[in-house]
DNA sequence: ACCTTGCGCAACCAAACGTTGCGCTTCCGC
DNA sequence: GCGGAAGCGCAACGTTTGGTTGCGCAAGGT
């Protein structure tokens, strides 16, 4: 039993990255390099609170870091972590896709054998 | 601004395998070819009843179809399906992957230009 | 006929996402 | 220096969602 299900994936992460809001925050902080939970909220249907505490969950999991700044409190991406997140993603993606082919050879080989 | 940021994906079945129970019903019932909410549960840590609500779910957004057979009701992967879900799934992973090394060869370069 | 097996429905709990409201620090203009 | 605006953090609250227990009902086996 090569093709092991076993795909062990970070839980904290999957979840991190498994709401679409977050994935959205992701997204606008590669884009503009930066950002705080207020100018964040600006270009997201949700209020500068639900921003914050979803900046607090990415900490926590170390997707963003904060760097103080007077006032303000910018975050960044880690680009490792991320990258770590991503490769996840795809890893799942791609067991899926195996399997569904397995599947299909399995199916066209029933095929052919009925066919005799 | 041509590295669009729509990524465009189907928000239904994006939280449809954001959870991780249901991930892994799915892997039971691409490994096993089909199962019941009685049988899945067995092979997990939580009650029949919520399989059942996560049958639900995953019918709904079209990832399984269900097929009574007398008192059971036996659920299969739709593989068409399943397969969108891999690829977005891959792809999302991909674009993160993809804006990480613009960035990267963008350090670089400023990197270069600095050691003149 | 009876008992088991499998499903569906309803009530209830806890955690997560989102909101509003308030108070505190930091900066800017006068 | 002082007052107002800009940002942030905290707390209370509502709603959705993943999970549980408990029950009743239909389908099969003996």
């Amino acid at each position: 039993m090569s093709a092991a299900l076993a795909e062990k994936v970070d839980d904290d992460l999957w979840s991190a990255i498994g709401d679409p809001t977050r994935r959205r925050m992701l997204d606008l902080l590669l884009i503009e390099g930066d950002g705080t939970a207020t100018t964040l909220s600006q270009q997201m249907p949700v209020t500068r609170q639900a921003v914050a505490k979803h900046l607090g969950v990415l900490d926590r999991v170390g997707l963003v870091r904060a760097t103080p700044a007077g006032r303000e409190k910018r975050y960044r991406v880690d680009e490792a972590q991320l990258a770590r997140a991503a490769a996840q993603l795809s890893s799942v993606g791609l067991a899926w896709d195996a399997r569904l082919q397995r599947i299909k050879r399995i199916a066209e080989a029933i095929q052919r054998t009925r066919q005799d």
